[in-house]
DNA sequence: CCAAAAGTGTTAGGTCTACACCCATGG
DNA sequence: CCATGGGTGTAGACCTAACACTTTTGG
């Protein structure tokens, strides 16, 4: 494969992928980042990225460094390529072309195999991360602008939860990622209506009145996704 | 820049963009195609596309290979990316990345320097494309998904007209694009309230009474656009 | 005066928003 | 019995879809 011939002019550029993973915590939304251990910005917070090895899709690079760099126990639900980044200067190193990823993992975040990983990765609330490395600031506006859009398609938010989950925790998914309060009876109305969910019986216990369970409805989808 | 030092298992790839580019001909939504003049595919239509060159931003490449390969005479109305096809064996020559981007010209096809121009590119139906190199198929296909969701948004099908049109004109372009009739009192109805429109007093002659003519209004965008 | 295309309103149904009180449980 | 959080309905505004006839021009 090292046969590929490009014309004379072509840049030689390095293919990266990073990932933006998103999950709740708290009822905040949080993105997991890693604190860069080589240069350059040696020591700085960023998306868990690299790059792409000879014959692997793009999203198993993906996967792959989501996993070797955060060492996460859970498989992401949902992931997502988003937007590429080629600016000629967004890496110091070279051309460096980034194809941007957005992840959900489910269930809060008893994922790293410790808290604060050998590696450093950690959970930053989404809305006001560290100082970030490269132009991975600017990724992860976009990957949370992305994800405000595609919470309404599909079922997205339910990604965040466990198997079973209340009504109000749902409310709280949809709050975070918006950033603003919802209606309560109105948000009922709506995601009830809308066939996704099933409640499945039992009451969870805790504070005050305990809330109906629900989990995902089988088959019935009866809003269609926009785009893959 | 050829100091990229990559890690060891990092493949080799080409950096490549192609352009769906769109436009009105005839009522019809027409597509921008090349015939390749080289293998592999040789003889086969392709979107326009080609490799980024050395500190050259992905856009400013699009464009480039949007003027080389057509000899258009106008510059796009709209420019964006849209996806990223890099599965590793879509180009037998070895792993290519292309960033597809899609692209608006305005005001039927008068654009090519000369009909069949020498290089091979012409327009053809968007729904119905001749057999077509590579995945280009499937990158044409996202890109008509894609160019639909965002008819919507902004007053993206202006920028398929010239300066002045009527509104059965405007009507078309958006039933071109979604192939589906749309209903006149209706289109007229949302199209002239979001105060995107501004009459022009002046009315063009034609084959029956006579139409309205239009054009953009100054600064009064009301809906703002979802995402860069 | 005829053909062709432009233009014009109303109604019914559905969707969205705002808004305040009672209920079930644990301590 | 009280604190905590869960659960419920309605009215007005707004948007959407369906639907048929009249107007203006050129030939």
């Amino acid at each position: 494969m090292d046969t590929l011939m490009l014309p004379p002019r072509a840049a030689t550029v390095g293919l990266a992928v990073d990932v933006a993973a998103f999950a709740m915590h708290e009822g905040e939304l949080q993105v997991l980042l890693v604190k860069r251990g080589t240069r350059p910005h040696q020591q700085v917070w960023a998306l868990p990225g690299g790059f792409v090895q000879e014959g692997e899709e793009l999203h198993e690079a993906a996967l792959r460094e989501l996993r070797d760099e955060t060492t996460l126990t859970l498989e992401p639900r949902h992931l997502e390529q988003f937007y590429t980044f080629g600016a000629p200067n967004r890496d110091p190193r070279g051309r460096v072309v980034s194809v941007a990823h957005l992840a959900v993992l489910p269930h809060g975040h008893a994922h790293l195999r410790e808290e604060r990983s050998i590696n450093g990765a950690r959970w930053f609330p989404a809305h006001q991360p560290p100082l970030l490395a490269f132009d991975h600031a600017e990724i992860l506006e976009r990957a949370i602008k992305r994800l405000q859009t595609r919470l309404e398609y599909q079922g997205l938010a339910l990604e965040f939860l466990p198997d079973t989950f209340t009504l109000p925790e749902l409310q709280e998914v949809h709050e975070a990622i918006l950033s603003r309060k919802l209606d309560k009876r109105n948000f009922r109305k709506r995601l009830l209506s809308q066939g996704l969910l099933a409640a499945s019986g039992e009451r969870r216990s805790g504070v005050g009145r305990p809330a109906q369970l629900y989990r995902r409805a089988r088959t019935t989808r009866r809003r269609v996704s926009a785009e893959p």
